[in-house]
RNA sequence: UCCGCUGUAGCUCAAUGGUAGAGCAUUCGACUGUUAAUCGACAGGUUGCUGGUUCGAGUCCAGCCAGCGGAGCCA
C-alpha cells in the first residue's frame, strides 16, 4: 500500500510503501536514520543492517540529500521521534541518486538572495515549505468566505488601458501598435461588477512598478477585492473585519502544524477574533502625537529614534512606515484607521459629508511592523461629483470614460477594499519578509527564477 | 530617485597594512537510537571588478558592478 507522511498514523503494524526524497540522514555503522519527505511531512526511516540486504544498507549509507527513492517497511509508533511513528524499512530503491544537492539543511537564513537564487529548490525545506502551506490555506479561506456569502467570482483584465489610482508606477507592456498596463488593480472592473451582480469579488495577481527595496514590497502580488453595491464605509470596515479573522482563524485552526514549524507565536493572531479598533485619521494623530512624547522621553535609545520618525510627514499627510508600526505595537491587534485626508488618497473615493476634506476611507493596519494589508472606501457615487476628482487628479479622460458610465446608469452607493494577500500571510506566518509568501517573489532586482 | 550597509572556500563568518583561517556542507573513515547527531581525516581560494597609494593591500583611497535595509509610494 502507498502511503503519504501525513497519514502515516493509519498504518501503524502495516507493511507500506512511501515514495519520496531524503532530506537528511544521522546514523552509526549499523544503523542508520533517514529523514525522509514526501511532500506532505517528513518520517524518519529506521534502516537496520541486519533487518535488510547488504546492497540496501550500502545504498542507504551512500545517497546524498535529495536523492528520490521509494522506501518498503513496516509503521512503528515512536515516542522519540517528532511524527510519533516511524518507519522500519525492509527494502529501499531510488530512483534517482544525487551528491551535490546545492542548499544546506539549516534553520537560520542568513543570505536570502543565495537562497532565492534557488527558490525553485529551497520551497522543498521546512520553513519556505510551511509558509507556502499557510499561503495556500489562506487562498482557500478567502475563496470559501465570498463564496460561502454568495458574492461573484469576476475576474479582471491584466491588460489596462491606464492608471486607475493615478499614482502608482505601472509596467508598460507593448499590445500591437499600442501601449498597454499590467493592472495594478482590479477595483475599477470590481465597480462595474458589483453593479451588475451586486456583491463581486476581485481575485488575481496585480503589478506595480515602484522601485521599493522593503520587506513590505512585491512587483507582482495577489490582491483579493470585495465590491458591493449598496455597501457605505461602516459596512466595508465590518466586511474587513469579518474576512480578516475568518481567514486568520482558519489559518490558526488548520495550519497549526505549519505555525508550529514556523515558530510562531500565536498569541496576537489569537486577538483577531476581538473587534477591531476602529479610529479616525484625527483620532490616529492624537494618540501618535502622545506616543511621540512618551519614546522622546522613555530613555529608550531605540524609542527615542522611533519617535523622530512618528508623524513626520505633518498633521494633513498621510501615515508613514513609523506612524503604522506605532499604531501596531500601541493597539496590539489590527486596527481600522478611517476617514484620511482626501487629497492624499485616490480620486474614487467618496467624500465625508460631514467634512468634505475627509475621504470616506479605511486602512487596516497589522500588528508587529506587518503595516497596511488593507486599503478601501467608499466609492464616490455621484457623477458631477467624480467628474471634478477625475480632473482634479489628472486622470485621463478617455480612459475612464467607461467608468464614468457607471455613475450615469443607476449609480448607488457601493464600496469595497482590497487586502494583500502576500502581506496577510506575511503576518500570519510571522516571516522576515513578503517575498518569503509567494512561490516566485518578484522584486525590482529579481526576476529569476 | 535619495540615504545607509555589505561583498573573503559551496554556505555562515574570522583575519592591527605583514604567511588567507574556522565551523557547517561535500568526499573518505568510526560508531546500534540519532533529532541541525557526534568523533577523526582529506580536499576546498585570482578576497565582486578596474585602477591608485605603499617595500608590502582582503584591509587604505577612487570609480564601477552586484546585493541588502530603509525613505518616498503602496497592499
Amino acid at each position: 500500500m502507498t502511503v503519504t507522511v501525513r497519514t502515516l498514523k493509519d498504518s501503524v503494524d502495516h507493511e507500506v510503501e512511501l515514495k519520496g526524497w531524503m532530506y537528511n540522514r544521522r546514523g552509526s555503522g549499523k544503523l542508520l536514520f533517514l529523514q525522509v519527505r514526501d511532500g506532505t511531512g517528513i518520517v524518519q526511516v529506521v534502516v537496520n543492517k541486519k533487518d535488510v540486504p547488504e546492497p540496501v544498507f550500502e545504498t542507504a549509507k551512500r545517497i546524498g540529500i535529495e536523492s528520490s527513492i521509494i522506501v518498503r517497511g513496516r509503521v512503528t509508533k515512536d515516542d522519540r521521534s517528532a511524527l510519533g511513528v516511524e518507519l522500519q524499512c525492509s527494502d529501499l530503491s531510488v530512483i534517482q541518486e544525487v551528491h551535490d544537492y546545492p542548499i544546506q539543511i539549516t534553520e537560520d537564513v542568513p543570505n536570502i538572495d543565495k537562497l532565492l537564487d534557488k527558490r525553485h529548490l529551497w520551497i522543498r525545506s521546512r520553513v519556505p515549505n510551511a509558509i507556502l502551506r499557510v499561503r495556500s490555506e489562506v487562498v482557500q479561506a478567502i475563496r470559501d468566505f465570498y463564496y460561502q456569502r454568495g458574492y461573484v467570482l469576476f475576474d479582471a483584465p491584466m491588460f489596462t488601458p491606464a492608471s486607475c489610482e493615478g499614482s502608482s508606477t505601472l509596467f508598460e507592456v507593448p499590445y500591437f501598435d499600442a501601449t498597454a498596463y499590467l493592472s495594478q488593480s482590479g477595483q475599477l472592473y470590481g465597480e462595474a461588477g458589483a453593479l451588475a451582480f451586486g456583491k463581486v469579488v476581485v481575485f488575481g495577481p496585480t503589478f506595480r512598478a515602484e522601485k521599493s527595496k522593503t520587506r513590505r514590497h512585491l512587483t507582482e502580488f495577489w490582491m483579493v477585492e470585495p465590491e458591493v453595491a449598496f455597501l457605505e464605509l461602516d459596512g466595508v470596515m465590518d466586511l474587513a473585519e469579518q474576512q480578516i479573522q475568518y481567514v486568520v482563524g482558519r489559518a490558526l485552526e488548520r495550519c497549526a502544524e505549519e505555525l508550529k514549524v514556523l515558530e510562531r507565536d500565536t498569541a496576537i493572531l489569537q486577538q483577531v477574533s476581538k473587534p477591531f479598533p476602529r479610529i479616525s485619521h484625527a483620532e490616529a494623530q492624537v494618540v501618535l502625537a502622545k506616543l511621540k512624547a512618551e519614546f522622546a522621553a522613555s530613555g529608550n535609545e531605540e524609542l527615542q529614534k522611533l519617535s523622530n520618525d512618528i508623524l513626520k510627514s505633518g498633521p494633513d499627510a498621510d501615515l508613514g512606515a513609523a506612524d503604522e508600526t506605532v499604531i501596531g505595537m500601541h493597539f496590539k491587534q489590527c486596527v481600522m484607521i478611517h476617514r484620511y485626508p482626501r487629497h492624499v488618497k485616490a480620486f474614487y473615493m467618496k467624500g465625508d459629508p460631514a467634512d468634505p476634506t475627509k475621504a470616506l476611507c479605511v486602512d487596516v493596519i497589522a500588528p508587529e511592523g506587518v503595516g497596511e494589508i488593507v486599503g478601501g472606501s467608499q466609492r464616490e457615487d455621484s457623477l458631477d461629483e467624480l467628474l471634478k476628482q477625475i480632473e482634479h487628479h489628472k486622470v485621463p479622460m478617455e480612459s475612464v470614460e467607461w467608468f464614468v458610465d457607471l455613475r450615469r446608469y443607476g449609480s448607488v452607493p457601493h464600496g469595497g477594499f482590497g487586502m494583500g494577500v502576500e502581506r496577510c500571510v506575511q503576518w500570519i506566518t510571522g516571516c522576515q519578509h513578503v517575498r518569503e509568501a509567494i512561490p516566485f517573489p518578484r522584486t525590482i532586482y529579481r526576476l529569476n527564477p
